[in-house]
DNA sequence: CTAGCTGCAAAGCGTTTGCACGATG
DNA sequence: CATCGTGCAAACGCTTTGCAGCTAG
C-alpha cells in the first residue's frame, strides 16, 4: 500500500472526505521527514497548486492532528510546527546561539515519561520535544 | 534591599532607565511566581495604570529577557509566556484534555540534562519545560 | 541637556471564521 | 443527492514599528 493510499484510507476511516488538497497537504508533511511549519507547508503546497488557500491548509492540519495522523508543536518560533506521526520518533536539541538542530533518540526521554506515569499517573505525549540550550561549540568555556 | 530596589539596580547596571512603567511591568512578572503571558501582564499592569501601552510592555519584556532578568517561553498557546528568573525552577505538565497544569520538580529533568551534556556536550537550557499529555482523570482507561 | 523611554496609531503576521459554491461519497 | 470541504475575503489577536513628546539621569 502506497503512502497515498494509506493516507486516503486513514481519512476515509475517520469519516472524512478524500480531496486532492488534503492528499497534497498531508503528503507534504509526511515526506518532509521533519518538523515543518504551517507556513512552509502552505508554500510547498502552493508550489504545486497555487490556488490552495491558507484556510484549507490550517483546517486540514487541524483535522489531521485530531485524527492523530500528525502532531503539532510549537518550537519557540511564531509558527506552529507539524510532523508526521510514525516511523522513528525523535526529539530536537536546538542551539540558541548557532541554531544548529540535532536529533535526539527517544530513549533520552523514556525515563522521564516512565517517572511521570509512575508518580503522577500522567500519560506524557512525548511525540517530539524541543530542547533549547548551547551546543558544544557555542559554549563560553569550550 | 527590596524587590523593587533590586530590579531598579539591575536596570541601572544594564544602562537602562528606570521608569514607573518598567518597575510595574517587572514587578508583575516577578510576583506572579509562575508563567504569565504577555497579555496577562498587560491586563495586570493596566489594572493599576490603564494608560500603559501594549508596546511598552512588549518592549520592556524583550529588554528584560535580553538582560536575563526573566525568560520567555512558548508553552503551546498563542501567547509567549514569561517568568522571573530565580526562585524555584520547575516545569509544567499540561493535560491536553482538561487543561490542568501541574508543577514538576526540576529533578525530573536533571537526568536528561546530564545525559545530554555527557553524550553530546550540549548544555541544555532547562529553565522550564512544558510537557503535554493526558492527566490521570482524562485517560481513556482510567 | 541629551539619550532613550513612552503613548499613540497603524501596520504586520499567522490564524480563524462566515459564506456560497463545488466536489465527494 | 446530501454532505462536507473549498476558496474567497474579512476579521481576529498578538506583536512590532514609526513618530513626536516627555522624562530620567
Amino acid at each position: 500500500m502506497s503512502c497515498e493510499t494509506e493516507t486516503a484510507v486513514a481519512l476515509r476511516d475517520a469519516g472524512q472526505k478524500v480531496t486532492p488538497q488534503r492528499m497534497l497537504i498531508l503528503s507534504v508533511v509526511r515526506h518532509a521527514n521533519r518538523h515543518i511549519t504551517a507556513t512552509e507547508i502552505l508554500e510547498e503546497v502552493r508550489r504545486q497548486f497555487p490556488f490552495v488557500d491558507a484556510s484549507t491548509v490550517y483546517r486540514t492540519l487541524g483535522a489531521a492532528a485530531d485524527l492523530g495522523m500528525l502532531s503539532g508543536t510549537n518550537m519557540g518560533a511564531g509558527d506552529n510546527e507539524f510532523e508526521w506521526i510514525g516511523a522513528d520518533r525523535h526529539h530536537h536539541v536546538i542551539c540558541k546561539a548557532c541554531g544548529d538542530v540535532t536529533s535526539l533518540d527517544v530513549t533520552y526521554l523514556d525515563a522521564l515519561a516512565t517517572a511521570l506515569h509512575d508518580d503522577l499517573g500522567f500519560h506524557a505525549d512525548i511525540g517530539h520535544f524541543a530542547i533549547f540550550g548551547l551546543c558544544r561549540s557555542c559554549q563560553p568555556n569550550g
